[in-house]
DNA sequence: TATTGTTATACTCTATAACTATA
DNA sequence: TATAGTTATAGAGTATAACAATA
């Protein structure tokens, strides 16, 4: 096994690094479609490392966190909406919702209301001070997006931007109910 | 405000929501950099959507969470490494490296060994056992990752990978310390 | 019966920081 | 002094499940 510095030297270079996955592929007589790793791998490291920068930079300074921030910012754009559809656009159980929506309304930025038509509903939307909120960080957020996203080459970036919105497609197919695959959705 | 099934219609939509949410921008008299927006909303779902996939079929199968596949794989790539390195290549403080090794060395998957030649550091590495199920689980896992990444055009797929990395690179390159620092990189 | 939102438990991961042992 | 790893704390987020109110 090589030193801890040959490590570091060979990880830093993800060139490097794909090399060694490949040969240690080959080595272990595995046939592996190296597009698909590269892409999943991709994908994660960048997604980490956007919002591991974004709350220590932007969100930090308004004790926001990622979640909380995508939650305002969809409130802002589509002028409020019913908490089970907030909660899937921001991506989280309903559960976490109601702990994100607590913080945010003891702070004054958003308001929860039972909807008259269907009181099981709740229609969460933006206070004033929340609105002002999204519209004086949203400039700041969306100068970081620009610097991290300046080292994609400018022809590239609604290639990658289309691609990933396929990426996402493609796992909300793949995670319907298995009819394809017998006995793979028997889990919880 | 619009009633919530056709939140969900328009939201479902990729396309009609960045309708919205230019609308939107437009209507706040905000310039945004779309293709940076669109790149970063979308990393970020399609991160969520590939692990929560995984750990919900191939992982699940095994009790392991995302992080703990990412160490047993790094660890087989690499025939082991430092603990340090182990957790930047995990993506995970060593805080955190240190539970989910604990978790895996309590399953025998993992081995840890202080250094002879320098005590303070520990090298992890993979037990018959970790290498036997890395061997079995990631051929499973890498197939999952060709269904997720098959809805990208495969002429598309190369871009995509290459302009995230490009991306990860220009997120270190923003989050590098101001010049007044002197050279550290610690991780509290 | 089914759905929405809330509450609760247990677990994982994060940031931060103190602590140890080494260097 | 600095570094590596462990431990501790507080705070998000997750899955899961129970629950009340409502449909």
């Amino acid at each position: 096994m090589a030193d801890g510095s040959t490590h570091r030297r060979r990880l830093d270079d993800p060139v490097a690094a794909e090399r060694d996955i490949a040969a240690r592929l080959d080595r272990a007589g595995l046939e592996v479609d190296y597009d698909a790793l590269s892409v999943v791998s991709n994908v994660y490291r960048a997604a980490t490392a956007i919002r591991r920068h974004m709350e220590r930079t932007v969100l930090a300074a308004e004790r926001l966190s990622w979640t909380a921030f995508v939650a305002l910012w969809v409130l802002w754009v589509w002028d409020g909406m019913e908490s089970r559809h907030l909660a899937v656009e921001a991506g989280v159980s309903k559960g976490t919702l109601t702990g994100v929506l607590d913080t945010l309304e003891r702070r004054g930025l958003v308001r929860r209301r039972r909807q008259e038509d269907d009181r099981r509903l709740v229609t969460v939307t933006l206070t004033a001070d929340g609105d002002a909120l999204i519209t004086r960080v949203y400039p700041a957020f969306n100068a970081e997006e620009t610097r991290l996203t300046g080292s994609v080459a400018a022809e590239h970036r609604a290639v990658v931007a289309a691609g990933l919105r396929d990426l996402v497609r493609g796992v909300d197919v793949a995670a319907e109910p298995p009819l394809t695959r017998p006995g793979a959705g028997t889990d919880g």
